[in-house]
DNA sequence: ACTTGTTTTAACCGTTTGGTTAATTCAACT
DNA sequence: AGTTGAATTAACCAAACGGTTAAAACAAGT
């Protein structure tokens, strides 16, 4: 029923998507995307009805890859070390597959007017909430049984995504700043793994 | 021998900055600065040749601010404890004044072609690197004496710089997770002056 | 062969964009 | 009053933009 050859549908996701983590929606073009998908710029209205359109959906997808899914790790039922190592794992791995992500969520989260947000959010507002709340409780919770130090669970948390993402969304400037080649960076972004789950162990070792 | 009331190259910098943070390089238009200014779209290109130079300016600007003048806080002679105390507030409050900056840089910083930061930079660079190298050599000494654990100081300032300026980065993310008001994200980053610093100082003790 | 519904193309359209131009206003000096 | 050089305006321009249209190509069923 279709003539579709090897998903044209996919690869213009695929080309937006490379074009907006680039550019951002404001200064990507509709025919870049097209030329980078191998084809006719009326396509792209043909698959996604408009440029916010297409947006949305490659927004949609990486802030829902982004969502930290605490949820999965949570349920194991393991010390809290090693809770905190195999999220550390998780989430750096997964950033270096998508090193572009968080930059571009963060500049379209700053650059759109809230309406438009606020339906996307609806999808995942109620569960991320839930599972951080959870995270909280958890943590409140050894924090009582004298496990870890006693600190504000958001900050905790806060500090956590911190050291994690940054380095993620500042790399141009860091390369920069400590003279460094693009393998080299990724190596030290590698070492973050070992060095924030050491750290943040440290920071909240109990008095 | 100027017509020119209340300064209009100042008034069309300031709107030029809120529109640029707001928006960048790709989605602010000439024609919404100027009205901004309240003057004319052909005043911009008077004073400012073009929208790339003008940018520029912004830019410019906006890095020289940003990055840390680590070099004012290092020279007095005074504990680490307090050093970091000092930077971490002053760094704070200076950010607490341009909350939208670093997500700018940032975004343009990705966004532009190499070659044409390149210029930029060099007008930084060199003392930039020349500082953050005069901070990794105190750290060592530091940590020869045991006075702070031993680690790779490019993570520690790693580490420091992102628990500072990523809340502020991704201020409209943390705010919808936490359901908080932007009243109570401004009593939240206020908060992390003290926060920051004494976990830095937990993580730092030596075992 | 004919119909039907989807996919693709080329050409086109109105608007917006960054930027220019030529003429005007203005302030200061002579 | 006239000159000069900078500040300001309105009108304009070509290019780029997001989006549309009408017609063609294609695949599948009948």
């Amino acid at each position: 029923m279709t003539t579709e050859q090897a998903g044209t549908e996919s690869r213009i996701l695929e080309a937006a998507k490379v074009i907006f983590y680039e550019k951002g929606m404001g200064g990507a073009r509709m025919e870049e995307i097209a030329e980078a998908a191998g084809i006719n710029k009326a396509m792209l209205h043909y698959y996604f009805r408009s440029k916010e359109k297409l947006f949305q959906r490659i927004f949609i997808e990486a802030i829902q890859q982004l969502a930290p899914q605490f949820a999965r790790i949570l349920q194991v039922d393991e010390p809290f070390k090693d809770k905190l190592t195999h999220f550390v794992d998780f989430y750096v791995d997964m950033l270096l597959e998508r090193p572009y992500m968080p930059l571009f969520v963060l500049s379209a989260l700053q650059q759109n007017p809230d309406a438009f947000f606020e339906e996307l959010f609806s999808h995942l507002r109620m569960p991320v909430q839930a599972s951080v709340q959870q995270v909280f409780t958890q943590l409140q919770a050894m924090m009582d049984l004298g496990e870890i130090r006693r600190m504000d669970p958001r900050h905790l948390i806060t500090n956590l995504m911190s050291m994690l993402v940054f380095p993620f969304v500042a790399s141009p400037l860091i390369t920069k700043v400590l003279g460094a080649d693009p393998d080299t960076y990724k190596q030290f972004l590698l070492e973050r793994k070992k060095v924030v789950a050491d750290f943040m162990l440290h920071a909240l070792r109990p008095e």
